[in-house]
DNA sequence: GTCTGTTTGAAACATACGTTTGACCGGCAA
DNA sequence: TTGCCGGTCAAACGTATGTTTCAAACAGAC
């Protein structure tokens, strides 16, 4: 199941509770009886809850963020010179995220969730901890997704991206849930990878959208 | 500024406090220092925490289940037996939120944060709360989607419908955080209503995206 | 074997939480 | 006045939290 070594066993046991319940909602001693470890082992190997909930963040996200930079040096390899497109950037991430080594078969949809946490949930030492540890491939993402928009201004850019992390991070976050509804009601199994690839072209359409209307329209109109 | 009443200042204060630090993370002793009354008011007046988290959201979402209930009634009434189309149902919506009588300016924000809380912070008792009271507009506001959208099979329908509520919901649940980043990095101003008028563009067009494509394009091809 | 630094263990610490209690106040009906 | 009753108040209750303590167990080097 996992390895006998405390650290990670504490870290798997937390990964897999925050995202189940959140940050807050998850005690040292949910944690550490989930592990089977000692309370003061959380303390001891991390310094404090807030530092464990780090490095839950950063077990998986340095090397996910390696994955994503390799994507994202290929890419522009072969498009040589030109920028990649909307859709080849949004499959470059979504394939390093799908491809990275899974704990289990939980992997990708318990960080999504917890990605979605970290966003939602405002904790201020969660935010300053990943803009400072990883702004360098997000930044790298938001300069392709600028260089294959160039159409939009960075207004609109901006609330779009915003847009499409929030289709993401909460499908992902809850997709689980989401995969077990459309088993009952339609018998349809879904795969993580299926979902992506329906979410990509749902996030490239609205990427591309027209021109937001700042003004609702009239009540007689009806665009098709 | 607002009511000397109790009961009302008491749910001002748990309202803008739940709205900027979450749930679990507002005491009732934040509340009710806030609010300047006695800390055994909330339970006398309510019960329980619990209960005056579904007190804050009965308060907002009792007269705006009416309001849409109204603005679908009008609009099936304007399209004459035609089912109305995806922008239309889209823009019930968010004008019938955006146009609810606000306590103050940050009435709407604070109330689109809160329902972005309670969809991600999985309170089990919020999401039965909600469900109990208000399914009958959320049902028919989906039997709208469904109508204004026959093209898509229903499994294709069923993953959009969540990806448009993902970035609704996150981008609500964060807005106050967004704009703010959006005043210090640009330096515009945004309020709700550009916000929805934004959105709304986005999610008619990730809805109505061509097919899905279930399969990564090559690493060769590059679609506009 | 003995020493040394690291890791575990049970217990306690101080604090914060939601909730309850019982005294007290003010208006109103009898 | 008297008695009541909805409301407020300070104080306490019991519990749960994150963190600390210190002794015991362990592992590896000499």
């Amino acid at each position: 199941m996992a390895q006998s070594d405390t650290v990670d066993r504490i870290l798997d046991a937390a990964e897999e509770l925050f995202a189940d319940r959140g940050f807050s909602e998850t005690s040292l001693r949910m944690i550490t009886s989930k592990a089977k470890v000692n309370l003061a082992a959380v303390n001891y190997h991390f310094g404090s809850k807030n530092a464990l909930i780090h490095a839950v963040f950063a077990r998986f996200l340095t090397p996910f963020s390696a994955t994503l930079e390799n994507a994202f040096d290929e890419l522009e390899a072969r498009c040589d010179g030109e920028p990649p497109t909307l859709n080849q950037t949004l499959w470059a991430l979504t394939e390093s995220a799908v491809r990275m080594p899974q704990r289990n078969e939980k992997g990708i949809s318990i960080f999504m969730r917890l990605l979605g946490l970290a966003y939602t949930q405002s904790q201020g030492h969660l935010r300053k901890f990943l803009e400072q540890e990883y702004s360098q491939p997000f930044s790298r993402f938001m300069r392709l997704l600028k260089e294959a928009t160039p159409q939009l201004s960075s207004v609109d850019r901006y609330w779009r991206i915003q847009f499409m992390l929030g289709a993401t991070a909460f499908t992902m976050s809850s997709s689980d849930a989401l995969r077990d509804i459309l088993q009952n009601k339609l018998g349809v199994e879904t795969t993580v990878q299926e979902i992506a690839a329906r979410l990509v072209p749902f996030l490239a359409a609205g990427m591309q959208a027209e021109d937001a209307m700042l003004v609702p329209p009239s009540h007689k109109s009806s665009v098709a």
